[in-house]
Parts: C-alpha cells; structure tokens; sequence
DNA sequence: CTTCACCTTGACCATACGGTCAGGAAAAGA
DNA sequence: TCTTTTCCTGACCGTATGGTCAAGGTGAAG
C-alpha cells in the first residue's frame, strides 16, 4: 500500500495504519452495522491481512469504539460556532451549516453514530450521560436566556435542540432515501446549499429569530 | 399465500405464530440490527424453538423483509390525513400528530425502518422508487400548490417533506438519547404533547401558514 | 376410525466468524 | 556490527450461526 519509495518510520507506519483502518472500518460499520460488519471485509477494505487488524485494535469492539469516539467528537465540536455566535439567529444559522457540513463530509460516521444510538448506546452511554448531557443544559440555557431577553419566542429549548439534530442528521442518515427520490442523483453542491438555507429558514422563523 | 378453503383452527394458529415471529423479529432487529439479530434470539424472544421459525420463514431474509414491509404500510398510511385537510395547517398538523404517534406506538418498527434506509434500503428499494417516489412527488405538488395559493412561504416541498420526517422520526430513532437527556425517563405524556406542539408551531410559522 | 395435510422440534451440518499464535521481517538502538 | 523492539501474517482454533431434516404430533374432513 505504501507506494513512495521512502521507508516509513515507526510511528509513522502505526500512524498510517491505523488511520487506514480506522477509515475502512467506518464504511463497513456504516454501511453493514457493528453485528453485520467483519473484521475480514474490513481488512480487505483497507487491504492488509485481518491478523494485522488485530495487532493494532485487539477486539472487534475496540475498533467500534474508536470510530464511534471519533465521529462523537467532531459530532461536539460542530458546537463550536454556537458559543461564538452574538445572537440566535447567528448561533442557529452557524450550527445547521456546521453540521450539514458534517452530515455531507462524514455521511460514514454519522451512520454509525446514528446506528450506536438506536441500538441504545452500548459503548458511548457514559458519554452520553456526561459530556453530552452538560452540552445540551448549557446550550438549553443559553437558548432560554434568549427567550427570556425576547430575542425569539418561547420555544421549549431542547425540542429546538433535537429539531436541530434531527434536520441536519437526516440528510446523511437517510441520505439514500434523499439520493432515490432525487432520481438517483447525489445533491449537487446548489442542492445542498438549498437543503441548509430551507433548514435555516425555517427554523430561525418558526422561533420568531427573523 | 393465502389459502381460503382451509378450515379456521388451522388459518388461527399460523395468524397467531406468524404475529408472534414477526414482533419478537421486529424487536430483535431493531435492538441488534440485521447482521446482529439472530434467529435463535428471536425464537427464544417468541417463545417457539428455531426450527419453527423457519417453518413459517423460510429464511432469516424473509423474515427481515416481512418486518420492514409491515413498517412501511404503516409509514405509508400516516399521510391518508394529509390528503384529507382542506389546507396546509391541518394537513401538516394532522401529519406531524400521526408520525409522532408512530415513533412512539412503533418505535422498534420506526427503528427498523430507518436501518434499512441507512443501509442502502437493500430490501425495499424497489418501494422507494416506485410507492415513496409517488406519493412523495404527489404531495410535493399538493404543497407547491398552496404556495402558489399563497397559503404559504416559497418553501421547497421536498425538503419541507425532509423535515416532516426527519423531526417526528428522531423522536424514535434517537429515542434513547432523548430518554438519557431527560434524566434516564421515558418521556411522560405532557412531555410527547409538548414535543408534537413544539414540533408543529415551528414548522407551521416557520413556513408562514399561520 | 382413517386419512391427510399441516404443524412441531431435537438433533444435526457446513460455514463463517472473532480471535490467537508462532515465527519471520524490518526498523531502531547499542 | 549485533541486539532489541516493533511490525507483519499464514495457518489455525473454538464457537455460534443460518439452515436442514426426519420423525412424530395434531386437527378436522370424509
């Protein structure tokens, strides 16, 4: 696989493969779930003999983990642009185009996000229980604050949160369906921008942002 | 399948197993996923030895698709009251209330379905090309008309109809992290109202029908 | 009662899976 | 150079899985 002629170094090789394996496994994660995934379709997608696999991720499960973490961290850091943000309609408009942006540029790792979840979160629970509840109790306060200072309508802040998971997410998780009834065709970039500008809108209005 | 001149003991007993099979399946599949689900788990979820199971599914397949079939028919029939509302309020109010109820009365069947859409619909693509693809094309026009009417923003359908799906079905699919940000409960009643409510005066201002 | 189609199930089979391991190759360190 | 550490992998193993089958049970039609 390594096709430069410079010898790789140590930590370099582990490095290399490691990613390599790691992005093999979210598309066969992905597209199979964790119980139809095999640790055999995994090598072969990422072209090295399955024991190797096992020298650098000991179980089938501690690969998984590793993918869900993964995606769960770029997952929280599209949160980013929401502390930064003045106001709602700046903080809202920024999140929904943070991930979009996600659910278009990891359409893997939001699958297997999405799958982790609905099977109960067997291995990211504590997460769940910990960082993501804080998340969500501070930026649930930080919406009531903006509805207390009549900034937008009294909308309950957590169903607004899971309005903004759920648009956003369904674009990659039911981006087949998306894809089918767009006559086959992938969302061209105009498509997906129009997708981000109708989610936008119609958000930041139905609050009374705009 | 079905054969008529057989007396009814006979046509009551394999009503009764076929039932039994299909909703053990329908919650094993949606816990574990397809590659996860296994048939002895679902017998033993049913109360019949495996064998049995094959009786009256010939393979683990069959039984699989029976299940997403049976989701989709309900998926399906949740739109009768779109058609039946004089215009968009109604009809959008009338259609969140039943996908709501949906997520939470079929919540392993809502799971299921959204699996096998995440996987490329590898059992029911035929039904989204064909019976998803009409129905969607019908109600995006029935939609574009009320804009045209003015009882509406310029929204476009399509991806008003994605955010029909996307709000109502997360309430099931992403059910368990919704129960573990609401402090391990289940939500209560008051809250499945409040989540219906909040779901409809979003969208329903949020696309400039009320 | 006899017959026959339908139902039931323990035992069994081939396969594929996750995981192991011994021993060799190659880089790093001395 | 020689030694140590890390990396690589074909061959292998125990187990669990989807599926089969033959033998026996059961309801009801004739």
């Amino acid at each position: 696989m390594n096709e430069n002629a410079r010898p790789l170094r140590r930590n370099e090789i582990r490095a290399q493969n490691e990613a390599l394996i790691l992005q093999a496994a979210e598309m066969v994660f992905a597209e199979a779930g964790f119980g139809g995934a095999t640790m055999q379709l995994i090598a072969d997608m990422a072209g090295l003999p399955k024991a190797n696999l096992h020298y650098y991720f000991a179980t089938k499960e501690d690969l998984y983990r590793r993918v869900v973490q993964n995606i769960f961290e770029i997952w929280l850091h599209a949160a980013d642009c929401f502390d930064a943000a003045p106001g709602p309609v700046e903080a809202i408009g920024a999140y929904v185009d943070a991930k979009m942006e996600i659910s278009r540029r990891h359409l893997n790792g939001s699958k297997v996000w999405a799958s982790e979840v609905m099977h109960g979160a067997p291995v990211i629970q504590d997460y769940l229980e910990t960082t993501l509840r804080d998340w969500t109790a501070g930026r649930a306060r930080l919406i009531q604050n903006w509805v207390d200072e009549g900034r937008m309508d009294p909308v309950n802040p957590r169903h607004l949160l899971y309005m903004l998971w759920a648009t956003t997410q369904h674009y990659a998780d039911f981006g087949h369906q998306i894809e089918t009834l767009n006559d086959g065709q992938p969302l061209s970039d105009a498509e997906w921008l129009a997708a981000k500008e109708s989610v936008k809108s119609i958000i930041l209005k139905g609050i009374g942002a705009i």
